[in-house]
DNA sequence: ACCTGAACACCGTTCAAGT
DNA sequence: ACCTGAACACCGTTCAAGT
């Protein structure tokens, strides 16, 4: 009879980064970004603080690329000009709301690390464009401007930055309003 | 003969909130936002960091919303229907230049701070738009498209997001672009 | 009123040591 | 290979004290 991988003298599963990631997303989500440290992290994960950087040698830095990385999606292909609006308002309407389940992941986003995530983003949104027949330079123009939007409107959203009157807004009407208005704009 | 307002024992200005942004905001600008530290804000201001308490009260939490509230702009009125559009584009490209300028307060911008600098200009924006004959609702969504769309392409930008393909971006172009398109969809 | 000095409760990270 | 413990050089902030 084959050993079982046996839960260990501790009696708890082996560190993976995937369970580093996971448990940092939920301290940030429930407490803030603020309140992400390594040694609040390590007693979520019922280890000495010091344990996680045998799995993230670059400490810190690489845990939060690993969050921000973990947030970004990537719109889906389509087949040729059919249905590319369609499509890139799913993935806008997709991308917004996992920005707001993860807000506190959104400074990491605007801050300068890990860029290669938002670059695979604009490469995808580009190719979309281009497959929609979007000549190469709109489409470079477009895939900015819809992802900055969505980005920045997000943000507005997670501050719930009020109107001048201070009124309630409907963030979901807002959103999908100014959605129509860029996705508009975008002619081939 | 009147004394002088006569520069201290010390021989250096008395400390104000004046100075005390400006030289938090300098180093922010010059070693990035995670170098502001209350001791090296102190070293700066030839003083002991324990003495910025006492012109702000509220700590670094006070600091930061400050810096915020110093780079947020509003835009010019206009007159009635004549020239909106100018006026919003122009104002897009002074507050994207400020943010750039400043882009280590950028993360600040999107976090929960001080959120009375962004609803004060998303007001003035709403104004503008009202003033230029669009009816109250697209007026609301336009206002929080085109400073989505501001904040979130100057997001992209500081965060230097190449393109798909790798090639270099000139991102006054793409940034016009893409301005051109949010305020072409928006009609009264 | 304005600033200082010492102290407190935290940080991220290194490094030698344990198993 | 994987984790621990102690240590180092920092943080923001409080509080009593100086002038």
């Amino acid at each position: 009879m084959v050993r079982q991988p046996a839960i260990n003298a501790q009696n708890r599963a082996p560190l993976s980064i995937e369970r580093i990631i996971e448990a940092a997303l939920q301290i940030v989500d429930g407490q803030g970004l603020g309140r992400l440290t390594m040694r609040r992290l390590g007693d979520a994960l019922e280890v000495e603080a010091m344990a996680i950087y045998h799995h993230l040698p670059r400490g810190k830095e690489q845990l939060l690329d690993g969050l921000v990385a973990h947030v970004a999606i990537a719109p889906a292909e389509t087949r040729g000009a059919a249905g590319w609006r369609e499509a890139l308002r799913d993935w806008a309407r997709g991308y917004r709301a996992r920005l707001l389940d993860h807000a506190g992941v959104l400074p990491l986003l605007v801050t300068r690390r890990n860029p290669a995530a938002l670059a695979t983003t604009t490469a995808s949104l580009q190719e979309v464009l281009r497959l929609g027949a979007i000549p190469e330079a709109a489409a470079a123009v477009a895939a900015h401007t819809l992802l900055g939007y969505v980005i920045g409107h997000a943000a507005l959203e997670a501050r719930g930055t009020p109107d001048g009157a201070g009124e309630t807004v409907d963030w979901d009407a807002r959103f999908n309003g100014g959605l129509d208005l860029v996705l508009a704009a975008i002619n081939p």
